[in-house]
DNA sequence: TTGTAAGCGTTATCAA
DNA sequence: TTGATAACGCTTACAA
């Protein structure tokens, strides 16, 4: 394609393609001069150095990997964009790979993968980071990883992560802080392993509020729209219903939203609605939903930063956290309680 | 990485690496028995070409490059769905790429791009396949590119898309066959091309049925949430309010009910509503969400097979058209009249 | 039908 | 500090 190559550089700078070499990979030992000629020569001609023969001669691919899972197309959408950005920070490229679900089909198509094309490391966000088999064909390859959120093996290597407990600590507190004594909670699909930390966020929260957690209060939820608005039929027709609710993602505190409307409650004045993820749909109902934002984006960025810069060896303490935000939109208000008082 | 090369297997099988090259590449004039022992060693050798050493030494990559802009991102997913499963089964790579919005910029980075990999050709999703800048610099580079639903310039090579005129059509024919005869229409934006499609499709199935498009039932909108809960404010209102509305979009479908279930209409049985593209909400909300499925996945598909290919030229016609879905959930059903009759 | 030899455009080796 | 020259693993002429 191109047909400028290191040796049209080399011509005309009037050095060896070697030293043109050096010039562009950074390397040491070569004089101010000399590298000033080769890059203006470089400028001059317009040369981009071909990457597959980079990739054929050299250790580095200039290739990062990203292997996903189909089932979580959105969050996906995120992780692919942070990576992208540090990828084309530093002149590398993002290779998407979807990996098939099934164990053995899985597992061949990774060694497949790798056998063919060399890459320099490969990002797994959630659930490809909690495949045991992932894991391993990669180590037994030493093909380096960053993993994002992983639920466990956390002594398996690099990762990235953020602190829900945390999150939905604050959460509660936000609530608290607005005036909120009896806030509900509705938990998420007990097989993920955030629910419990997100519950254990709210727990705290109340516990440090000197609040109490009634019971009735908590109620289960699979992160469905439909079990956001059954635990909200159960909440809001207690007699000492909660002034605010919060629900352990964006998809279940729409069902609260929902039932809320249909039973005349109005949003954010009669009931507050939080919820967690920040998922588009959140911006898209009316008032738009208090929320947390994971840093998906930075946290695929700083995967893929970490591989770039070769995180063959696991970083500083358990995994590298990163902040999460809390976004306080029109769902939530002060209590009715306080509005009146 | 992988140290099996393709001397390892002509060794094994007793034969010259470019028997093994043409067995590989499915080339003629190669005896059966000669073909057959170059499979079995490598098979035995489990051996993977190599990606970069073939790109390098041949006239195809095995790379097809995805260009997006970050406006789409929950479009994108599904179009990097559909290219990567054509490529898997081919044993091509997908390799994404976000262009920048300015035109300066986005040019640049085409022309290191495409100067720096070699590409086979490339897929461009909307709006990406809109922009002279980006075709003018692959047609430069005669790059093999495939649009998916552009908005104009058909004559600039192949593209794939779906009628949008056709499904606002069958929309607009499916409350038709539920019975409702007063039907409202929400507008899209009016800088899309698609708005005037799907709005000209609904006019057409409204006249073929001998059924009035009251002014009043037209209402605009910007495919926002907010806008269409602000028509449907105007369309519920009226007098005689319609028993039916079909919006243009699926964000602006449940603004409309939202609003419904704010004035105290219950859907579908006192009013159907219809959105249009089956965005992932389409199911958060309940009852779910008639709407048409646009043929994202296959379209991706399409075009990536089409540039594995070899789709230099124009395809037959004016591109390939593939078929929307009219899916039919719980929000749409028959007219109140019509029940009670 | 098969094989030999010459690239493809880099990086790596090792001598100068 | 530089530069010949040999890999890298494959495809593509061209010969046999």
């Amino acid at each position: 394609m191109n047909s400028v190559t290191i040796n049209d550089v080399a011509a005309l700078a009037g050095v060896s393609i070697k030293t043109v070499s050096r010039v562009l990979n950074r390397e040491p030992h070569v004089r101010d001069e000399l590298r000033a000629r080769v890059l203006a020569a470089a400028e001059t001609l317009n040369y981009h150095p071909n990457f597959a023969a980079r990739a054929l001669a050299g250790s580095r691919a200039y290739l990062i990997g990203l292997y996903y899972d189909q089932s979580s197309l959105g969050y996906i959408s995120g992780v692919q964009h942070g990576a992208m950005s540090a990828c084309r920070e530093a002149g590398r490229h993002l290779l998407i790979e979807q990996i098939q679900e099934q164990d053995v089909a899985g597992r061949e198509q990774i060694e497949t993968l790798l056998a063919n094309v060399k890459i320099d490391g490969v990002i797994l966000p959630p659930p490809v980071c909690d495949r045991l088999d992932v894991l391993q064909v990669l180590d037994q390859r030493g093909t380096p990883h960053v993993r994002i959120a992983p639920a466990g093996q956390f002594d398996r290597g690099p990762y990235v992560y953020m602190d829900d407990r945390q999150a939905a600590y604050d959460m509660t507190a936000h609530l608290q802080a607005l005036g909120h004594r009896r806030i509900g909670f509705i938990r998420g699909h007990a097989d993920h392993s955030v629910s419990a930390l997100r519950y254990q966020g709210f727990v705290q929260a109340m516990q440090a509020a000197g609040l109490e957690v009634a019971s009735q209060w908590v109620q289960p939820g699979s992160f469905s729209f439909r079990s956001g608005a059954a635990a909200a039929e159960r909440l809001l027709n207690l007699s000492d219903r909660p002034t605010a609710v919060f629900a352990s993602n964006d998809d279940m505190a729409l069902g609260v939203m929902a039932v809320a409307n249909r039973i005349g409650l109005t949003v954010p004045d009669d009931l507050s609605v939080a919820g967690f993820d920040d998922s588009p749909i959140a911006q898209v109902v009316w008032p738009q939903l208090t929320t947390v934002r994971q840093p998906v984006i930075e946290m695929a960025y700083e995967a893929a930063s970490m591989l770039i810069q070769g995180a063959q060896s696991a970083p500083d303490g358990p995994g590298r956290l990163l902040d999460f935000t809390i976004i306080v939109r029109g769902s939530t208000g002060p209590s009715p309680r306080e509005a009146l008082g």
